[in-house]
DNA sequence: ACCCTCACCTGCACGC
DNA sequence: TGCGTGCAGGTGAGGG
């Protein structure tokens, strides 16, 4: 279930195995996945493509695809809808639980496999996603910035352009609560559930907080806070995740949590027991002697 | 524009 | 052992 540090490490990990491997042929077993694309539709734009590029916006994973010129049905005229469409993308959200794995020819296809890649070496590039909520699509290159879910994305947490100004004008126009505002993609790119934890935590600010009300001292903390937390997170899983073990993450960094799932433990600054409650379904971890309003 | 609830799914941990 | 409940790191739709 990753945030923005998981999906980097899944995008650098892609990166080392895949760059350059031509997908020879390709399946897609839940329909839902590529939807509203069929499955032979998406199936027949990625086959004879080469993969030349794995990068991330926000938790998407953006796979860049080259159609490289012996296409399969190289006997036949390309056929007009590819015309000026050379590159294209493949973007992916993983959502709750998708993941990558990298497939030897006789490692056995795991459950939930719901799309399979078979690279140009042999191996397999496998979708797994037990939950099924994660989305693959593809877009044309000039078509990538503008595609809904991508356009409407806050800048990248470690880029220009957010900046201690941008966040203070973001806070300054919503009543919302901190804790919803950075879950909010549009406004703050990268954090989920556990790093919103985490940033609030870090900033001595508590989740309830509403984001106009917060004085320019607090959200500067937290502008720090939000970049200190992902980018010790991403430093973090580089460490400490094989390649063995496929793409995946998050076996054991609950270690660096300092509030998420801590619930009746007590606070590492003052002792204070950590306290949880549930919103919308979703459970909020705080102390509340460091995070006062 | 916002807020809330539900929906999408499977699996796991828990209490009885 | 089984069964019911609640929970899971994400997001989008639909109603108010």
């Amino acid at each position: 279930m990753p945030e923005l540090p998981e999906v980097e490490h899944v995008v650098r990990a892609l990166r080392r195995v895949v760059m350059g491997r031509t997908i020879v042929a390709a399946e897609v077993k839940l329909p839902k996945l590529t939807s509203p694309d069929s499955p032979s539709k998406f199936v027949r734009q990625v086959r004879g493509s080469t993969i030349i590029g794995v990068s991330r916006r926000g938790k998407f994973i953006l796979i860049e695809l080259e159609r490289t010129a012996a296409s399969p049905q190289s006997g036949r005229k390309r056929s007009r809808k590819f015309d000026g469409v050379k590159n294209f993308v493949l973007v992916v959200h993983l959502r709750m639980t998708g993941k990558f794995l990298y497939l030897s020819p006789d490692d056995d296809l795991p459950k939930h496999a719901h799309a399979i890649f078979y690279l140009h070496n042999d191996k397999r590039l496998v979708f797994r996603d037990q939950r099924k909520f994660g989305v693959m699509k593809l877009v044309s290159i000039s078509r990538l910035k503008s595609t809904k879910g991508i356009s409407e994305l806050a800048p990248e947490p470690f880029e220009d352009g957010f900046n201690l100004a941008y966040l203070q004008a973001t806070l300054s126009r919503s009543q919302r609560t901190l804790k919803t505002l950075l879950l909010d993609q549009t406004k703050v790119l990268g954090l989920g559930n556990i790093y919103a934890a985490e940033a609030l935590f870090r900033a001595r600010i508590s989740p309830f907080a509403i984001a106009a009300r917060l004085s320019a001292k607090r959200s500067a903390r937290l502008h720090t806070a939000i970049q200190d937390v992902l980018k010790f997170a991403v430093a973090h899983i580089r460490g400490s995740i094989s390649l063995a073990e496929g793409f995946s993450y998050g076996a054991a960094f609950e270690t660096f949590w300092q509030v998420y799932d801590r619930e009746g433990e007590p606070c590492g600054r003052c002792g204070t027991r950590i306290r949880r409650i549930t919103h919308g379904g979703r459970s909020t971890y705080w102390c509340p002697r460091c995070q006062r309003r």
